[in-house]
DNA sequence: GACTATTTATAAGCCAGCTAATTAATTTAT
DNA sequence: ATAAATTAATTAGCTGGCTTATAAATAGTC
């Protein structure tokens, strides 16, 4: 017989309701900013390095490429980027950033500041301090399966 | 001018990887015993009390309508559930486990222990205590917008 | 050089969320 | 009793993840 656990009272359970409640806000407050939640996460990687492929991106965000494929479809759409063809690799096409793209950094800037500010409200000092670190070690837990092998990091 | 914050440093950025990471996961763990991730939440409220209309289950987990809607369906065309016409109330219809259904918790509390387990192992004592009150609060900082009014819990 | 394997991008299609809009039934108000 | 408003379920369609499968280009091998 096996033990009977309650659900409701497992971190998993708590988590997971956290993640979707999380991703809401993210979409309204990007929404604020005519972007979608997972968009600002690609024009990211294309502030710090532009010019990247869709590979490149997949990689670093650790997502599909088939996901980053759709992403970059959706900015190319609202003009924040541009493909064009690596004359290196006939194969892959560079992601550029164009000024609407590179001027959205700010607003993003400011969305975000907010996003922080909101969770920051409610928590103790200490609980502040111990969060990131926290954070990076749940999600190192729950990296197993996804993508294949990555342990970097 | 804005001053540049580095996304990749804030605990936003941090959650934001997280969930997918999580959501990998579940999906995969949940995949075991031939569930979606977002299914068994919704057997989890049957377990608790059968015979719940659309709605109920939709309020009790914080998701929309037509969410829920889905799932059902998903549920119903692998037999776990069935949907009966209410009596009461000609609009409504009461869902109600099948005996698969039922007999499907042990399975996927064997899943949830493990998945506890597998975040449990990188974390220290301290951490593990102040976890569960942790997430919760965060949860309740980013629940302003998506369900209307809802404060409870 | 030719054949095979790998890699990049993409298409199709699935689940989990969502919003907006529709239908049918119930409730409320007049 | 009829009209109006609400509620329950559903449909259509969006983003964000995913997997599987394909086309085209590159790289590797014999």
């Amino acid at each position: 017989m096996t033990e009977q656990i309650s659900f409701e009272q497992t971190v998993t359970y708590a988590l997971a309701r956290l993640t979707t409640a999380f991703r809401n806000t993210l979409e309204d407050h990007m929404g604020r900013v005519d972007l979608h939640g997972g968009q600002v996460f690609i024009l990211m990687e294309l502030w710090k390095e532009d010019g990247l492929r869709q590979v490149d991106i997949a990689e670093r965000l650790q997502l599909r490429a088939p996901t980053i494929n759709k992403m970059i479809r959706g900015l190319t759409e609202i003009n924040l980027v541009v493909m064009r063809k690596s004359r290196d690799d006939g194969r892959a096409s560079r992601i550029h950033l164009t000024d609407r793209g590179r001027a959205m950094r700010a607003r993003v800037n400011d969305q975000w500041v907010e996003l922080e500010a909101e969770y920051l409200a409610g928590l103790s000092e200490t609980e502040r301090l111990i969060l990131p670190e926290l954070l990076s070690k749940l999600r190192k837990a729950y990296s197993g399966r996804p993508t294949a092998d990555i342990d970097s990091d």
